[in-house]
DNA sequence: AGCTATTAATAAGG
DNA sequence: TCCTTATTAATAGCT
C-alpha cells in the first residue's frame, strides 16, 4: 500500500515518522533550490534546521553573499507565497537615519564600559545587538547614498564598490 | 504536445523561457519550503534572486533569525554547489578574542572622527566592515562562553558547539 | 536504505 | 499570467 490518498497538511505527530520525512522532503527540497539555481539563472540561499535542530543549508552563491544581498533589498521584496500559506514573509523597513547616531553612541558608550574579554555571555549578547543594529543602519544609509549618487549627477569616480541593483550573467 | 521527455538539466537560454520556468519553479520551490517546516516541523529560510534581480524570500521564523541562527553555526559549513562567484566570508570559529578588542577600538575612533550623518559612502562601507567584523567576532565569543558554560568544562580556546552540517544536493 | 502505487509538479501550448 | 494536458518527478507507506 504506497500510499492511501492526499497528504495532510499539518505536523507530522509520530517523531519517528516526521523525522524520515523531513529526510526525503529535504533532499527534494535541496535538488529543487539547486535546479531552479541553474535552469533559471537565480541566485539561491536555503537554510533548514531540523526538527533535531541540525543545520543544512545551499546557496547558489554563499550564504554570506546572498544575506548581503537580502539585506540591502530588505523591505522591497515580491511576494507571491504567503497566500496559500500561512506562515511569515514580510520583513520590516523602517527608517533607521538618525537612529544610527545613538546606537553607535551606545556602542561607545559599552567600550568604555565594559572589555569584551571579560565580559558574560549577556554583556556580548547586549553587545552583539547593538552591532547587529548599527551594521543594518550603516548598510542602508550607504545604501541610501549609492542609490542617490548614481541616479542623478555627473560622475565623479568613487571607488566603493557599487552595489547594482540588478544581475547579469552570460557565461553559459 | 504538453513535454517531450526529460528535461534538461542546464541553464536556459530563452529569456522568456527562462522567465516562465523560474516563475513556476519559484512557485513549487517556496510550497515545498512551507510543506517541510510545517510537516517537520523543522525551521526553514529561503531566499531567491530572479535572474532579473527581484527579490523572493520565505521564512517559517523570520530571515533574520533563521540567518542568525545559521551564523552561530556557521564555519564549518560546506558549500558544494559550483559557484562563479567564489565569494564566500567563511567565518571561523576560532578565537578572535583580540582582534575583537582591536575592531571595537577602530569603531570608537571612527566614531569619534566621523559622523554617520555627514559621511560618504566610502566611510560608511568602513564603517559596515568593522561592524560586521566586531559583529562576528562577539557572536563567536559569545558562543564560546555559552558553551563553554553549558558543557561544564572550558578546554582552551577551540571548541564551539557545531551540530553537524551536511549538505544535500539533488542528482536530477 | 530500497520499492511501488499514487499524488504532485510541471513543460508546452493556447 | 492563467488554464489544460501529457509526462516526468516526488514521495508516503512498507519492508
Amino acid at each position: 500500500m504506497p500510499r492511501r490518498g492526499r497528504v495532510e497538511l499539518r505536523r507530522i505527530e509520530d517523531r519517528v515518522s516526521r523525522q524520515v520525512r523531513f529526510s526525503k522532503r529535504r533532499a527534494g527540497l535541496f535538488k529543487k533550490a539547486f535546479e531552479l539555481s541553474l535552469l533559471c539563472d537565480a541566485e539561491v540561499a536555503l537554510i533548514v534546521f531540523s526538527p533535531a535542530g541540525k543545520l543544512y543549508e545551499y546557496a547558489s552563491a554563499s550564504i554570506e553573499h546572498t544575506y548581503d544581498r537580502y539585506q540591502q533589498f530588505a523591505g522591497a521584496a515580491g511576494d507571491e507565497n504567503g497566500d496559500r500559506n500561512g506562515n511569515d514573509l514580510k520583513i520590516s523597513n523602517k527608517d533607521e537615519a538618525s537612529d544610527l547616531q545613538s546606537t553607535l553612541r551606545e556602542i561607545v558608550t559599552w567600550c568604555l564600559q565594559s572589555n569584551p574579554d571579560e565580559s558574560d555571555a549577556n554583556e556580548l549578547e547586549k553587545l552583539e545587538n547593538l552591532l547587529k543594529n548599527a551594521l543594518r543602519d550603516t548598510r542602508s544609509k550607504k545604501m541610501q547614498l549609492l542609490a542617490k549618487q548614481n541616479s542623478g549627477e555627473g560622475t565623479s569616480g568613487q571607488g566603493c564598490n557599487v552595489v547594482a541593483i540588478k544581475q547579469e550573467q552570460g557565461t553559459a
